[in-house]
Parts: C-alpha cells; sequence; structure tokens
DNA sequence: CTTACGGCCTGGGTGC
DNA sequence: TGCACCCAGGCCGTAA
C-alpha cells in the first residue's frame, strides 16, 4: 500500500519521463474514484508537464497551459495553473508505457502523451483518488494537511506531538497532523523509537519524541533507498517492487521474534487500524482501558438492521 | 472544540 | 471445487 516511500519512488519514476511532456486526450474506465472525470478530458489535453511532486501520498502533476518558455528550470511551480493531483489509494499504480504493450487489468485511466506513450493508472480496488486543483487553489489544498513526516523539523514535530491528547498512532496517522505516513512506517517508526502505539501522544517525554522523529525520519528514507515496500503488489512507475519489505521489523510479524529481544510481536487495534509492536520494548501505557487482544480465529460480526 | 468509532467503498487472498 | 468473510486507507457521520 502506497505510503510516503512508495509515492516518493512513483514521483521519480515519473520525472524521467513526465516533464516537458504534454496531454494529448484522456480515456477512462471506471471513473467513479474520480471527484470529476469529465474534467479531465476537458482539461488536461494541451497541457505541458513542468514538473511531478509529492504532497504527502498525493502524486502533483504540476501543468501549465503556456508551453516552452516556462519549462527552462522546472522548479518554479508558481508557474503551473492547473495541479493534477493523485492518490494511489491501496492500490493504485501509475506508470508511462507505450500503447503497444498490453493492458494490467482494472487499468481505469489512459492518459496520451505528445511522444506516443501514456500515463497508465491502475487499481485493483479503486479506493484511489483523482482531483485537479488550479494553481490558485493549491495553497489552500496543501494546508489541509501538516507538515511533510520527511521534512518535519524536530521542534515542529515535539509541538505537535505535546498539543495531542490522541493516541501517538492516532497522530502519526492523521494526514492533518503530519503527512505522508501509513500504517507500515507508523509501526515500524514506533518500534525503532521504543514507543508503544496507544501511549497518549501530549504524554510523551521530551526524549521519546526526539527519538520518534528521528526513527520516523530514517526509517522513511531508507524505505525510499530502497524503492519502498512491496507487501501487497506495489509496483514504481517502471513497474519493479520495491525492497523494504525485507527490513520491517514488526509490521506484519505478529507471533514473530522482536529483532532487539526475542519477545513475539503482537498485533492490537489501535486509531482503528492493525498495530503491530513488540510488548517488551514498547511498554503499554499504564492503566488505560485495555485494549482487546485480536483473537486468533476470526470475530463474530453482523451486520446493522438485521 | 477534539477525539473515538463504526460503516462504507472494493476485490484478492484465505480458510473452511 | 466453491464461497463467505476479512482486511486495507481515507473519509464521513455521529456521539461523547
Amino acid at each position: 500500500m502506497p505510503e510516503l516511500p512508495e509515492v516518493e519512488t512513483v514521483v521519480r519514476g515519473l520525472r524521467a519521463s513526465l516533464p516537458g511532456r504534454r496531454f494529448v486526450s484522456v480515456r477512462l474506465g471506471k471513473s467513479d474514484f474520480i471527484d470529476d472525470p469529465a474534467a479531465l478530458g476537458e482539461h488536461l489535453p494541451g497541457r505541458q508537464v513542468l514538473a511531478v511532486e509529492r504532497i504527502g501520498k498525493f502524486i502533483c502533476v504540476q501543468l501549465t497551459r503556456h508551453g516552452g518558455q516556462a519549462l527552462q528550470r522546472s522548479q518554479d511551480a508558481s508557474a503551473a495553473d492547473l495541479h493534477f493531483l493523485i492518490h494511489l489509494g491501496m492500490t493504485g499504480r501509475l506508470a508511462v508505457r507505450s500503447p503497444a504493450e498490453p493492458v494490467a487489468p482494472h487499468t481505469h485511466g489512459f492518459f496520451e502523451l505528445d511522444d506516443g506513450n501514456e500515463l497508465r493508472y491502475t487499481d485493483i480496488r479503486r479506493f484511489g483518488r483523482m482531483l485537479l486543483v488550479t494553481g490558485d487553489a493549491l495553497p489552500a489544498f496543501q494546508a489541509r494537511l501538516g507538515a511533510d513526516a520527511l521534512f518535519v523539523s524536530a521542534r515542529q514535530f515535539a509541538e505537535q506531538v505535546q498539543g495531542r491528547r490522541a493516541r501517538i498512532k492516532a497522530f502519526l496517522l492523521d494526514q492533518k497532523a503530519l503527512r505522508g505516513m501509513g500504517n507500515i512506517y507508523a509501526d515500524e517508526s514506533l518500534w525503532r523509537a521504543r514507543i508503544h502505539p496507544a501511549r497518549l501522544a501530549a504524554n510523551l517525554g521530551a526524549d521519546e519524541i526526539a527519538r520518534l522523529h528521528q526513527a520516523m525520519r530514517q526509517v522513511l528514507r531508507a524505505a525510499i533507498k530502497l524503492g519502498g515496500s512491496s507487501i501487497s503488489d506495489f509496483l514504481d512507475a517502471e513497474g519493479k517492487r520495491g525492497s523494504y519489505q525485507v527490513r520491517h521489523r514488526v509490521y506484519d510479524r505478529e507471533g514473530e521474534k522482536c529483532f532487539r529481544c526475542g519477545t513475539p510481536i503482537e498485533r492490537i487495534i489501535v486509531a482503528g487500524r492493525s498495530s503491530h509492536f513488540c510488548p517488551n520494548c514498547q511498554r503499554a501505557p499504564r492503566a488505560r482501558k485495555p485494549r482487546k487482544r485480536i483473537a486468533a480465529r476470526k470475530s463474530v460480526r453482523r451486520r446493522s438492521g438485521s
């Protein structure tokens, strides 16, 4: 599932082929995950890609209708008058392909480019999102998200954490507080910092917050270096798998030994998400409402209204 | 106001 | 072999 390192990997891949290209046409299959499907066909063709950036877990394709002159050094994002934002959800893939190549199942978007290739969007579950944001509206869009997890300063991170009464895991996953983190890297960062996921953010000591900040940045940087984690079927813009999953210390390791102390890794639900941790290295907060352990066998669930 | 939680979307994998 | 169900991330409505 694409989180910050996976999205960064895709963005870097797209930078190899998209900047300078111009969209020619748009073809969509299922489009129920797109805010305004018609707008894509209406506004993308004719526009040129200035740059590809990452905004949290969004891929941001910066576009201009005034080609050529604006494109020498494309760092000038202010020249973009339109931003094509893509969120990969859980199973989204974005890649530049030749039209001659076979089309992967569940490919719902074909964005024809002026060099004869096409940008393809594939998404099995369609939990992804696509939207267009004008240059004017981009600051407001960014303002709804917190600081980027990769670049947030130690000081800003500490201020945010200390002001939160929610559990630290919930804080890490809250895109309005911190953008880019997801379940895998939240668990990995907490294990490295030796902090239990259910601890209340405001109760963390300064040393713990500093450890978490450092752990988070180390984990993210290492994952980017390895092209992200391919635990389900993440593929980068060239269709290659990442390899950070072999470095996971807790994620999806329930019952396996902690790499630090050998204690079996446990899994509980925190903030509505599976949370993996070492009960020895990451001590539970005292005297909170006990969290139910997840039973090994399936739990009974019934639908409402029955 | 902030936080917590259940439900919803979808379909591949799993376990019976 | 079939099939019910679990689960994932983000978002939204509702409740405290």
